[in-house]
RNA sequence: GGGCUCAUAGCUCAGCUGGUUAGAGCGUUACAUUGACAUUGUAAAGGUCAGAGGUUCGACUCCUCUUGAGCCCACCA
């Protein structure tokens, strides 16, 4: 054996070994027990982040409860992410000076799909090399026909219930993207604006968006203010910059009449709450500002200029014509963005399909509290309640090609939609006519992804079966009876609402069962400076680059050791050098043993037992015991940390520097038994965090062929 | 406005349902070591566990408040 390990020489070929013997393939005729995990799907497209190496919980999870003896399946997949995929292609474009727009609807899929199959494989080669042990054989994408036939059906059931509908309403729309988003996908900035105290007749009001006011269809007070009851469902003559009109005044509670001059004009195209006082009151629905973030013809001379023009051009106007009271220079709110491009959102009226919550809130939120399905660390479920209870209709529809196409067709002749699971329906399902044309929307990729759980497993199911009726009739059993629900979903917390509580409420919606049992929650890792990482901050660091420097095993040991269930972490390189330097440590603990040159069989604890004679060889095989316990308890309680610590402090500063030393002088054929076989209980303990140099060594001191086979210590 | 998390040795952090002298890594100091390992060992220094109050026989651990840091949600025209 080298003096000092050298990951680089056995980590790539003992993965491919593994996989090749398929050790990560569950034996899905065992009677014992199952466990599943289904891994969060990585965008297809781009390569791995910090975020993806903490599934080396999952990992841990999974090869534990493999040696425990479960069939444990520990499923992979890609996700198409639509939208992040298509706005990295669009840069792309970009950058050859093309468009979208230069492409018809087939021509662009096309590009975007060899774009993401050129970039694919790079994600999958980095989750082998941080050592998951995951069975490739089942490995799923989001755009597989199996998995969009799925998503299709539910999408039917949906429709057929009554839960998704058609409408015209507000959506958060990107003029930039050209696309619109869900609540979730708007993130909000504090700003300096002015606000306007625009003159309306014989009142005052005050706004930060003037140039919406060709989109007024009322002007609203709060019904207790005094100062302005008298003009209460009353039409008042105004002057505006365009002429005059005539707008009527209604009384509204949501108006704080402390704010501003109390006064509000109603723009129910253009803000959520206009809107929304526009359903009550029955106002009209005006459109100034079309979906190139341009005024439209309602602006009169204003048309054509964007809405940031248009707002000063009105407002130099206004102050020429006396209509501006005053302006409010130092105004501070804020106002939401696309999350991605950063230009603000335009709440623009369009038609969408939406999903309607509240029916599937209500039993995700049942599951929780009665315990079918259990959040670690606890403390996070107040989040899933939170956003659960308030929850809104989920706009599902994107105007982007690169996704799962809505399966619905529109009749041009009786304006109706026909919702199919994916075919194309030859009649329109009301008049028969066949003038249909489909809806160019897709799905939001988190419509695809809240179906995950169920759909891979469904769909593995589906293809199995095809060869049971080839082959054998062994196979009764599909992953979807054996593996569903997945006892574990693990993922980052930031991504609970977005992903979690939509898992379980489609989960529940669509299969009557929830989809997993247990959700496990990890912090964020952040650079060595504790700052988030971020492409546009450029203190992103590539975990394989650390990988590389460091081993798998360091980098993986780093990532569970010290930090808290759902805490956040700071990288630190000095933590992964003390990891590196614990992988040396075993490495010669290893060496040690091999070195006094003394052959034995390993022995189980049970048998060490008996066999021990010396004092202190029994004392270290109890220690040994109740490690193994220790160490169970805590993964059995998601405290990897704490596992992971003890496994460390044990390893080394027991059992390297009191044990090794104390037989140092004292060895003879008997205590080295015990000694080296308590080193392999101790690489199994450790094998579930750091697979390749427990492997290595296993190998190299002869205990088996491979770790793969042996089974946790008792 | 609401919520969550965190404040423990110089630094980075552990410390489960309250119970012996509060732990680790890194760093620091002294010594050792060509002997499994310098990616090493032994030993040492270093903390009134943010502050105040409360519950308790007993609190870093539970409760309340205060201060400070970070994150999330909502959203006011």
């Amino acid at each position: 054996m080298d003096k000092v390990y050298d990951h680089k020489k056995v980590e790539e070929k003992i993965y491919s070994e593994w996989e090749k013997k398929g050790y990560f393939a569950p034996e899905i005729n065992s009677k014992g027990r199952f466990y599943s995990i289904i891994l969060p799907p990585p965008n297809a497209n781009a390569p791995l982040h910090f975020g993806h190496a903490m599934y080396v919980i999952e990992d841990v999870l999974i090869r534990y409860h493999r040696m425990k003896g479960a069939a444990a399946l520990w499923l992979p997949g890609a996700d198409h992410a639509g939208f992040e995929t298509q706005f990295v292609f669009e840069k792309h474009l970009a950058n050859e000076r093309k468009s979208r727009f230069d492409f018809d609807r087939g021509t662009l899929y096309q590009m975007i799909w060899d774009f993401v199959q050129k970039n694919r494989g790079g994600m999958e080669s980095q989750l082998r090399k941080l050592g998951f042990s995951l069975d490739w054989s089942r490995m799923k994408f989001t755009l597989d026909p199996d998995i969009v036939a799925i998503v299709y059906k539910t999408f039917k059931k949906l429709y057929d219930d009554g839960l998704v509908y058609r409408a015209k309403r507000l959506v958060n729309y990107c003029t930039y993207d050209g696309t619109s988003f869900s609540d979730l996908e708007v993130v909000y900035e504090e700003r300096k604006d002015p606000l306007y105290y625009i003159k309306y007749g014989p009142l005052v009001l005050a706004t930060t968006r003037p140039e919406t006011k060709f989109g007024d269809t009322a002007v609203a007070v709060h019904p207790d203010d005094k100062r302005y009851k008298k003009y209460v469902g009353k039409e008042i003559d105004i002057q505006t910059v365009a002429g005059y009109a005539r707008i009527k005044v209604i009384a509204d509670e949501s108006v704080d009449p402390a704010f501003g001059t109390g006064v509000v004009k109603i723009t129910p195209a253009h803000d959520f709450n206009d809107f929304e006082v526009g359903q009550r009151h029955n106002l009209l629905m005006k459109q100034v500002i079309g979906f190139d973030g341009k005024m439209n013809k309602h602006a009169g001379k204003f048309e054509g200029l964007y809405v940031k023009q248009a707002r000063k051009t009105i407002v130099e106007e206004m102050q020429k014509k006396g209509l501006m009271e005053k302006i409010d220079e130092n105004y501070i709110h804020r106002i939401g963005l696309c999350y991605k491009c950063k230009n603000v959102i335009e709440p623009l009226p369009m038609e969408q399909w939406f999903v309607k919550m509240e029916p599937l809130a209500k039993p995700a939120i049942d599951a929780i509290r009665k315990g079918k399905i259990k959040i670690h660390p606890k403390s996070f479920e107040k989040i899933y309640f939170h956003f659960l209870e308030n929850i809104r209709d989920w706009n599902i529809s994107r105007q982007i090609v690169w996704g799962i196409r809505i399966p619905a067709w529109f009749c041009e002749k009786c304006l109706n939609w026909t919702v199919t699971d994916g075919i194309t329906p030859e009649n329109c399902s009301k008049c028969g006519s066949k003038k249909l044309v489909q809806d160019t929307d897709t799905f939001d990729t988190w419509f695809s992804s809240a179906q995950w759980p169920f759909a891979t497993l469904l769909a593995q199911s589906s293809s199995k079966s095809k060869i049971k009726n080839q082959k054998s009739k062994i196979e009764t059993s599909s992953d979807f009876e054996k593996f569903y629900p997945t006892t574990v979903m693990e993922t980052g917390y930031d991504i609970l609402r977005w992903w979690v509580a939509r898992m379980v409420m489609v989960g529940i919606y669509a299969t009557d069962k929830v989809p997993f049992k247990n959700v496990v929650l990890h912090g964020l890792v952040k650079d060595p400076l504790g700052k988030k990482m971020s492409k546009s901050k450029g203190n992103v660091i590539n975990p394989l680059e650390l990988v590389d420097q460091y081993g798998a095993d360091a980098v993986r040991f780093a990532l569970v050791y010290g930090t808290a269930l759902g805490n956040d972490q700071a990288l630190s390189y000095a933590k992964l050098q003390g990891m590196r330097n614990f992988t040396n440590k075993l490495w010669n603990i290893g060496r040690f043993i091999e070195m006094q040159q003394l052959t034995t069989d390993n022995l189980q604890l049970t048998e060490l037992n008996s066999i021990a004679k010396h004092e202190s060889d029994k004392e270290w095989v109890k220690k040994v015991e109740s490690l193994v316990l220790e160490i169970s308890r805590y993964i059995d309680s998601y405290q990897f940390n704490l596992a992971a610590e003890r496994l460390y402090e044990f390893i080394w500063h027991e059992f390297a520097d009191k044990y090794i030393e104390d037989i140092k002088n004292r060895i003879n054929e008997n205590s080295f038994t015990v000694l080296s076989s308590l080193f392999t209980v101790q690489l199994e303990l450790l094998h579930p965090f750091m697979p390749f140099i427990t492997e290595e060594l296993y190998r190299k001191l002869g205990v088996k062929d491979s770790i793969m086979i042996s089974s946790w210590p008792k």
